[in-house]
DNA sequence: AAACAAACCGACTTATGGGTCGGTCAAATG
DNA sequence: CATTTGACCGACCCATAAGTCGGTTTGTTT
């Protein structure tokens, strides 16, 4: 069916274009109209297809934001090397603006968590779900990693999990301009510090 | 006279008021209403005081807030002692919920700088600027633990500094309910951590 | 081709919230 | 006591932006 197809096509662009804004303007500096108006879209046609705004980004949160969160941060945990650098290099990625001008992924979490925090406790629970997907995987990882005899015996991994993802999440505070390497480069100098500090392995200062 | 005062008195609720909702809602969502009303004061009284809600908040970014981070996060450096659990509990103090249901300061920095990091730069900077006083503090008193013999050698004490700031800023979008002392424990035992790694006295793991 | 439905249009409604302005009242001034 | 000035009042103005709705176009079905 064509009909159904268009539907989805227009959900599509609608989504993307409005993952694209909100990243860079925030979800309420960022007006209907803004993204209606790059699409050549209507008041009318957004409407015929989400039953709001907020619908609409619970819809992007959903897809998009999951779908990439997972891909960068998440599936490449899983494997059975030694995972501090597997960690680092997953970091280091999501923190480096996409290649071909696509977004920096690795900046949205922090932008909407704080955005969101006091303002939309529904939007804001789906983004901590995020988080908290994320941290479990950290921390099974973590704890295989004591396994295998990487990661020193008496290291808490979910608190490990924890400042990781903190640490991660503030750089996003500092980094306002998305393409300063020298930050990204002392963050994941010190990163590894912090991991050469829970390795078993000891430290060859 | 007492007309200046009464200025100055009126000047200074409205400031500490401000500072108390907009660190509770967020400053976009807050209306100059939401904080009148508490205060049973009028749109003309405000405007006879303030000329515009933007300069009324960088009246308390400068006056209250600098001055409670500088409190916090910035004197408590000047000492002479091994600086690293000096910063350690600068930091734990930070993440406090003042005693008397005072604010919990030590969220503040992150949200707003991620509130005003795409919608006002003038904000914005002021608010970086504070961020940028913290950091040279910082890097002089981890330089000076190199010098006493605290801090290894090796360690690059700008990254350091920038790894505190984040780990701590980013704290704030995990910590949604400021009272979790779980969280926070967290953090303080792995920041430990990270410092006996960038110590000068060698691990006894 | 007729009938129907889905996709889309855009003017309109409504609420919100920053900012204005003419005015009141009380204290200071002379 | 008369006048001025500073603190404050609150109705009003106006821009913005979410959401509505009656209508048009386009595609599908019979």
């Amino acid at each position: 069916m064509q009909t159904t197809l268009k539907r989805r096509e227009t959900m599509h662009r609608l989504c993307g274009k409005g993952l694209e804004i909100f990243n860079e303007k925030g979800y309420y500096n960022t007006s209907l109209d803004d993204i209606l108006q790059e699409l050549s879209l209507s008041k009318g046609a957004f409407y015929h297809h989400f039953k709001s705004k907020e619908d609409y980004f619970i819809n992007i949160v959903q897809n998009l934001i999951v779908q990439k969160v997972y891909a960068l941060l998440i599936e490449p945990l899983d494997t059975n090397e030694n995972p501090i650098p597997v960690i680092v290099e997953s970091l280091e990625n999501a923190l480096e603006p996409g290649k071909k001008n696509e977004m920096a992924y690795g900046f949205m979490l922090n932008d909407f968590l704080t955005e969101f925090n006091k303002r939309n406790e529904e939007i804001s629970g789906y983004l901590k779900n995020i988080i908290s997907v994320w941290e479990v995987n950290l921390v099974a990882v973590l704890k295989r990693g004591k396994v295998d005899g990487h990661i020193a015996r008496h290291i808490d991994c979910e608190g490990a999990a924890t400042y990781i993802i903190a640490s991660y999440l503030g750089m996003r505070s500092l980094m306002t301009d998305s393409t300063n390497r020298q930050l990204k480069y002392q963050y994941i100098q010190q990163l590894k510090q912090y991991f050469k500090s829970i390795s078993a392995t000891q430290i060859t200062a």
